[in-house]
DNA sequence: ATCGGTGCAAATCCTTTGCATTTCC
DNA sequence: GGAAATGCAAAGGATTTGCACCGAT
């Protein structure tokens, strides 16, 4: 990821403004309105970059997601409708970061921390 | 899940005796050597049915990995190899069952943590 | 005997890759 | 101008599905 383009730019904007966690189809689907020739080609690139330089994160799952927001925090994934919502709990990301020392002589890079259940929604439907 | 097959006993075997959490295709592979004829199809089939019965608990990542042990624990990934290894912390257990209790009004059925870096293998060869 | 489970092959979904063309610095 | 990034189409890999047959209860 050495030189800016509009591509990048606007996928970046989009990933920074929404709180949907959105897939990479989604991410095409939504650049496409402003870029209409965009391939899903270059959505992925773009996206596994941003990773890559740990602009963005992605979460794992039936099918991968990304997350604009960097700063360690945790999520809560709804088993029926699949809407990720996101966790701030200091006391969990202090906790493990001491954790992180030691894990059988290897190096412990980065942790992550996720709920699953039924959403406030689901649970209504129930 | 109704009816007890070889199918089935055989696959609980493996996962119950592996410590490697293999993926669908490691299943299958040690699996069609005590029963040659047996498709992926059917080992998709009856992972994903153990999953929802909750015997085995499945590990979200580039592809799906399999653990035959479902008592609480957490994993270290190996972001190089993929190796994946247990981690048994009770305190962490213990921490973030009691955050359970509400998360913006869902229900949260279930939490998993787990740590990446680099194994002590793969830290050794850098 | 029933109907859930399996095998097979095809389909689908997600993601990656090769290559010619475009575009940033 | 030259390397890096993009678009397109094709390939790849993982997982799912339709359907006829098999086998556990």
């Amino acid at each position: 990821m050495q030189r800016m383009t509009s591509q990048k730019r606007i996928i970046l904007d989009f990933l920074r403004e929404s709180k949907a966690h959105p897939s990479a189809t989604d991410v095409f689907l939504s650049v496409q309105k402003k870029l209409p020739q965009i391939s899903q080609a270059t959505v992925y690139r773009i996206l596994d970059g941003f990773v890559e330089d740990k602009i963005i994160q992605s979460i794992a799952g039936k099918s991968t997601r990304f997350d604009g927001n960097v700063k360690t925090h945790q999520h809560f994934i709804c088993n029926n409708c699949d809407t990720i919502i996101d966790i701030f709990d200091k006391r969990i990301e202090n906790y493990l970061n001491n954790k992180k020392a030691s894990v059988q002589n290897g190096r412990v890079e980065s942790f992550n921390v996720d709920f699953r259940g039924q959403c406030a929604k689901c649970k209504q439907l129930n």
